[in-house]
DNA sequence: CCAAAAGTGTTTCACTTACACCCATGA
DNA sequence: TCATGGGTGTAAGTGAAACACTTTTGG
């Protein structure tokens, strides 16, 4: 490989990870690709790629995460950076993790670039995954069992209309304990957070529940306020 | 500046930055260097520096303070990379940024490679500083206010041994809210997190203080078993 | 003896928890 | 009519908040 230090300062590569988290039904689910490059070649491994100089780090994780997925408009968060030095057996590469949720009903999944394929895992039924991939993926899922709990930010992994049974089943599976039905409903309808659609779910085989969607701006209003959302 | 892709891929300048906490008596500081190279020279910005290949973020962070500012063996942490393309006016850079907490009571606060000076700034009471760094202090500010509640990260602001007022003013200053002092006591003690040193503060002119310390593995050993400090 | 901070309990209120049955719907 | 999940209220317990006076010490 080339190397040449032709700068002022030492440089680095820098790439952008993704874990990707989706809620199947009952299971909380991370999205890998299989990996196209020599390196690593068909080892399972986060989407990501390298940080193009002319782009912010964000805009490179979402870039990715479309090249790589197809996914875009999700919800984003930058995670941690990795920089152990040699975390990339070729060269030093640091590397700026985010996370995303994504509403799994309505998301085209598809590999294409340097992917051969993706696909869901179980968070605890991942395969053996590239560099240091598996410490991104459980601080990923952490984070995301610590933040759900005080932001409102489960909400992204629902579709836009929701019951709250399916509300409720969110929180058990990322938070891995179940709750009490009763004590769930009167908790969060007396936050004033969800809209009664006036809706019913379809097509069920038993009586139909009514759907809610997140009243976004009226939490915004709330939090600033000095609202505490809490689970 | 001399400039030539002979690499793979696109590298970058990356650097790490350091907001670093002290208390003091009842002000939140922060500690800050006048810049000596040109770039912002003579303006205050947070201590830190190019990060070696060589070596890991962290390490890079930890050297930058004991360099710039004889600060070492102290709670450190990393807060969040900010990758703007255009925060340094210079040329695309990269920085880690993480914040740190001192025991202002014994530490040697020296200026010294690249920083003219370096002092201590009360958080909201800083100057104008250079690139981006206000914007790393809010962000750095704001987890401090967060993270206090629920770890005890609190007592590395602290001398070793202290008095529960101490503690109690320590939280009053970072939280930015006062505290009721039974209740606090009430709660703090109840924990079973604080070793009673059987000592009483010295050369006060009022009744002396008990002094308290610490008992981390106490702690370690109650968080494992699913103990939630809470303030 | 005065100033200054240390130290100490009780009551009230709000919130959390535990818990079981009837209802609506489609098959 | 049966199976399936939807939807609802109350009582007990726990933890948070409010609140004021006495004690100790040095000057």
């Amino acid at each position: 490989m080339a190397r040449k230090y032709s700068y002022k300062y030492p440089m680095h590569a820098v790439t952008v990870d993704c874990v990707i988290f989706g809620l199947d039904e009952d299971e909380l689910k991370v999205m890998l690709i299989q990996r196209g490059e020599k390196t690593f070649k068909d080892q399972w491994a986060l989407p990501g790629g390298f940080v193009d100089p002319k782009e912010s780090l964000d805009d490179a994780a979402r870039r990715e995460l479309e090249e790589e997925t197809g996914i875009h408009k999700v919800y984003l968060e930058q995670l941690y950076t990795f920089g152990a030095v040699d975390r990339d057996p070729r060269e030093r590469v640091v590397t700026v993790a985010y996370y995303a949720l994504v509403k799994l009903s309505g998301q085209v999944i598809r590999a294409t670039t340097d992917a051969a394929d993706a696909a869901w895992f179980g968070v605890h039924d991942c395969p053996p995954v590239a560099f240091d991939h598996d410490d991104i993926l459980t601080m990923a899922h952490r984070r995301l069992q610590g933040k759900v709990r005080y932001q409102p930010i489960g909400f992204e992994l629902l579709p836009v209309k929701f019951t709250l049974t399916q509300l409720q089943r969110m929180y058990e599976v990322i938070l891995e304990k179940e709750l009490d039905k009763r004590n769930f409903r009167k908790k969060i309808l007396a936050m004033d957070l969800l809209i009664d659609c006036n809706e019913i779910e379809r097509d069920v085989a038993h009586r139909a529940a009514r759907l809610y969607r997140f009243d976004e701006p009226s939490y915004k209003r709330l939090a600033k306020s000095g609202f505490n959302f809490e689970i």
